[in-house]
DNA sequence: CACTAATTGAAAAAAATTTTCAGTTACGGA
DNA sequence: TCCGTAACTGAAAATTTTTTTCAATTAGTG
């Protein structure tokens, strides 16, 4: 479960799972690439300056990515394969599900780079917008 | 030629090409993903706040492309493909040139989605953090 | 070459993010 | 289970980033 894995992160981190970071995560589970105050909306007891505080430790950790595709800052779970489809005319940001990637093309090995997870966006027109 | 393409756009869009504007996207075509300082270091003739609008028109004429990724805003010139790849550990970024999309795969008709550009970031440790 | 809508820059305002610091708390070890 | 301590929190203040305002300037059409 997810929870439980980023829990144990930040405790090998030697970092405290307080029940204001716990509050963040379950935000961040809710919904994907959400802002700042979208995030703050789903657990307002919690400090705004411990969620921003929040998002740095576990962006740190690997738990969280910030992304920014034109408008603000938003925050989601950093899952290995992420693919977003955004539409240019509405700002709509949607996921999908299948990975288009051709592994044997990934710059593993070659580049000496060893690559634990990707995030594809895919920019153009969605379906409405046309 | 890049900047005459820009050029085009900025002119159709009923937009002036000013000196201004033109540096800005010499500075942009220099080096890509720059922050806004490095790309302000580049022509420190245009206001501040000439630049912040020019971002924002070539953003939105889709010559720019603004992206975040775990640092501050950075700002590249929107190609059709894009290929990051992102150290986890020293934070560096580096491009290559392989697309490793496999084309059909894309949400191209499925989902009503016409695409025109996509961004891969590819996320792990780079040879010199191993 | 003149006209006009678009553009610029400086200052001010607003928004976003970080720092400071005193008080509180999670949690490993006794 | 309870203690001690390093980690954590929240409010206010500071700082940084971005946007707005507005009077003066300018690119580019006709």
């Amino acid at each position: 479960m997810r929870l439980g894995a980023a829990i144990g992160k930040m405790r090998g981190g030697g970092y405290k799972a307080t029940p204001q970071r716990m509050a963040v995560l379950r935000a961040l589970v809710e919904e994907q690439h959400q802002s700042l105050e979208e995030i703050r909306a789903r657990c307002p007891e919690v400090g705004l300056v411990t969620v921003y505080r929040t998002l740095d430790l576990l962006g740190s950790l690997g738990i969280v990515r910030r992304l920014d595709l034109g408008d603000g800052a938003r925050y989601e779970l950093a899952e290995n394969h992420h693919h977003h489809m955004i539409c240019e005319s509405c700002g709509d940001i949607s996921e999908f599900e299948e990975c288009p990637l051709d592994p044997e093309r990934l710059p593993s090995g070659r580049a000496d780079f060893e690559v634990r997870a990707h995030s594809l966006e895919v920019y153009g027109r969605c379906g409405a917008c046309r």
